[in-house]
DNA sequence: ATTATATAGTACGATATCGTATTATATGCA
DNA sequence: TGCATATAATACGATATCGTACTATATAAT
């Protein structure tokens, strides 16, 4: 591979996880203090892909270890957001499920997000986002059937 | 904003969040243990930006707070491959500088990564890396900007 | 049924990141 | 000059992330 086109994934990945943090870090500042987005996340997940999931399950969907899951969720249950209930298939096991104040709180912070992406619509217009989309989830996919 | 929109936002920081995460596993995997990506990421910067800037510097250009900053360069000066030099303009200040074994490693890691990038430009082809580019930097500059 | 192996979750320790407060030096202004 | 304010860097404490080891339960093999 020619170093040009090395430059350019480099490039490709370097501008990934610049955006990642910019916008993580205005993310975050949009969340009560304390909060990350991690939690959020959690939060996120269980509404629209699916609640009462294992804490393992959501491991694995967010590709983080056991244990960084674990406390995520410790944090969002003492904050009332989750609570845990016995696995009636697996008494190793918990479910996660998501409490009324957590669902308000998920909602609020989605709400709180409008205007930004208000400003963000002039720079970036709808269908340069739906151009962008295609491509990016073939990199992820690729990246996660690549890790074998 | 339709809510339609407000979604394809989303979820398109939802798939960079995740390309990052993949990508920065993957590339830490790279590193000898004990490295991380914001270490490798401060002597790309020397070698590829400017050697001899300041902390605070540097601080900015990754736009982490300068303690995080402090702490990436105790890790790089107490493995030899930066090295601080006074300021001859600012008594308060230093001058990072990376070293010959600094220059080493990040040449050794660059040189490591290209057998995944083969196996990437199979999925993702350097034409549509060059299509994604673009974009994303309008994506990254409106962050930049927008972000006072 | 018994035993060995696999798996879900957590306790614990290490490092990374970040916020606040502190120190030392620079800069601005009377 | 002298003094107030601003700035660069760090010390310190808190939380996040992650790896290793451990416990409890489930599954598999016989």
């Amino acid at each position: 591979m020619p170093d040009t086109a090395m430059s350019d994934y480099f490039q490709l990945f370097n501008e990934i996880g610049i955006i990642e943090q910019l916008s993580r870090t205005i993310f975050e500042a949009r969340l009560p203090p304390g909060f990350v987005l991690a939690q959020f996340s959690v939060l996120n997940h269980l509404v629209r892909v699916a609640d009462g999931r294992t804490p393992y399950d959501l491991a694995r969907a967010f590709q983080v270890p056991k244990t960084s899951m674990t406390h995520s969720l410790a944090v969002l249950e003492r904050a009332g957001m989750i609570e845990f209930r016995p696995n009636p298939r697996d008494g190793r096991s918990k479910l996660v499920h998501i409490t009324p104040a957590g669902l308000k709180f998920r909602d609020e912070v989605i709400a709180s997000l409008a205007p930004d992406f208000q400003r963000l619509a002039h720079a970036v217009p709808p269908q340069q986002v739906a151009r962008l989309l295609p491509d990016l989830e073939a990199l992820r996919q690729f990246l996660d059937r690549d890790r074998d």
